[in-house]
DNA sequence: TTTTGAGTTGTTCGA
DNA sequence: GTCGAACAACTCAAA
């Protein structure tokens, strides 16, 4: 009797350069493919509305895929080590395989399943399938985590990296009999209320959209990519964020295609790979410093004087600050899941700075807003923002919301996209229509106050008190 | 992956 | 033609 090996599908929701899934076919015994929705095992930070969209869609395609091999995609739910010991007893399996995670509190548990695993005779093993230099093996010269980027980057980019994981699709053998599984549709992962008109339209969450945006990027966007990645009314970037996320393509592939190209020696791609490079620094100190979802890297933050106020947080989030180039983000953001990021570092600033709103509730609400919601990089992000996290200097990144939108936006098609209200103010008090005439406003159909805004603050008096506030924790 | 204000230099334009 | 006011354009240091 061959053995069976059970592949744990997690955040790796792809088929081709899943090591785990490689693993498993170079056995040459039967598999069967697993995603366990584990509410309680995802601990604090179970995922927000928008990435369960997302999830729903991904798991129906990889469902598809496998199926399109002669395979299935079996659906349990419940605790993860429930589940794959009761699909071990009923399969007869006698593997394990999944892919590595690294947020905190899924490292502890993935410990625990492994070592009962091994216990009761089932040789469980992992594999990482989403990133280029995993945490546990890069340390600076004094053998600790690296808390710079640059230096970590530096570092990173003399090692090698290894290309994507294939085998042969078509070997893949299936199990005699299947055991049960339950129906995507009976989780609930799709809205209620269909909010997500506008989803449908901005992303296809399927690995050959993930493909797709792939290619268009190493054939158009990647030799441009410098200039217009800062600009959020053209469409610089990659849009690859949340495919990371869940995996429905890899970093390594994504270096193999810029290698095939030929674009590895140009610089603008680099300062794609740069990106890149960010996000596997955010795992780097999640994993190294994992209390940093909920406390500043600098514990003297610890001490800094947020003033709590719901209505502000309430207004940032619905994009009602007043301030045309924050709002057009939120608003962005609630209606496709998704913000361009410039507008993230505008939005962001003006949550932390200018409302001095706790970054963890900005974190928050783009935890349940985002597609791309990922616990290492949203954490990274707004530690870096708040000036609490690893590369910090908080004086730099007060943004002024003004003239990042003149700079970024132009042309103000990005602003009058999402704040259509303003579409016909121009552009000399598009960013700042408070400082527009009556006979102005009128004449662009606009009634401070009432179609849009008066700034929630004022930005000179909100630019002092942050720098005050920032000064007292010296 | 910034902003601001001060200081400097350059340009324009009218007296 | 010259002068100086006003302002734009730039650099730099500090926050």
């Amino acid at each position: 009797m061959d053995g069976t090996t059970v592949v744990w599908f997690r955040k790796d929701l792809r088929i081709e350069d899943n090591p785990a899934m490689v693993a498993a076919i170079r056995r040459k015994c039967s598999v069967i493919p697993v995603f366990i929705q584990d509410e309680n095992g995802e601990g604090p930070a179970f995922p927000g509305g928008a990435s369960r969209w997302w999830l729903h869609h991904a798991l129906t395609d990889l469902a598809k895929e496998l199926k399109a091999l002669g395979s299935r995609l079996i659906l349990r739910k419940g605790s993860s080590l429930e589940c794959l010991k009761s699909l071990v007893n009923e399969s007869k399996a006698d593997h394990v395989y999944w892919n590595r995670r690294y947020e905190p509190s899924i490292v502890e548990r993935d410990k625990r399943i492994k070592a009962d695993l091994k216990q009761n005779g089932i040789a469980a093993k992992s594999f990482n399938a989403s990133l280029l230099f995993e945490p546990h093996e890069i340390q600076n010269k004094a053998g600790k985590p690296f808390q710079v980027f640059t230096r970590y980057w530096e570092h990173c980019r003399q090692r090698p990296i290894s290309a994507p994981e294939q085998a042969s699709l078509k070997t893949l053998k299936t199990p005699r009999t299947w055991p049960a599984s339950e129906r995507l549709e009976d989780w609930s992962l799709l809205p209620e209320i269909p909010w997500d008109a506008e989803f449908s339209c901005r992303w296809k969450p399927n690995r050959s959209g993930a493909i797709e945006f792939l290619d268009r990027f190493t054939e158009a966007k990647a030799r441009s990519y410098s200039e217009k990645r800062n600009r959020p009314d053209l469409d610089g970037t990659s849009s690859l964020s949340p495919y990371l996320h869940f995996g429905q393509i890899g970093p390594r592939e994504i270096y193999a295609k810029i290698a095939d190209a030929k674009l590895l020696n140009l610089e603008n791609p680099q300062v794609f790979l740069t990106e890149i490079g960010w996000r596997e620094f955010s795992h780097h100190l999640l994993y190294h410093f994992p209390d940093t979802p909920e406390l500043p890297l600098r514990s003297k933050f610890q001490e800094f004087p947020w003033r709590r106020n719901k209505s502000f947080l309430k207004a940032w989030q619905k994009g009602e600050t007043g301030y045309p180039i924050v709002d057009a983000g939120m608003r962005q953001l609630w209606e496709t899941g998704w913000m361009h990021n410039r507008v993230r570092m505008i939005t962001a600033s003006f949550l932390v700075k200018h409302l001095l709103q706790p970054w963890q509730d900005g974190a928050a609400w783009f935890w349940d807003t985002l597609v791309d919601a990922d616990l290492a990089n949203n954490t990274q992000g707004w530690q870096w923002t708040a000036g609490c996290g690893a590369d910090a200097s908080p004086y730099f990144r007060i943004f002024n919301p003004i003239t990042q939108g003149q700079k970024f936006d132009p042309n103000g098609s990005y602003t009058k996209r999402w704040v259509p209200e303003l579409k016909e103010l121009s552009l000399k008090h598009l960013f700042s229509p408070w400082t527009a005439d009556t006979s102005t406003l009128e004449a662009a159909k606009i009634a401070l106050g009432k179609s849009y805004p008066m700034p929630i603050v004022d930005h000179a008096e909100a630019r002092e008190k942050a720098l005050a506030a920032f000064r007292s924790l010296k």
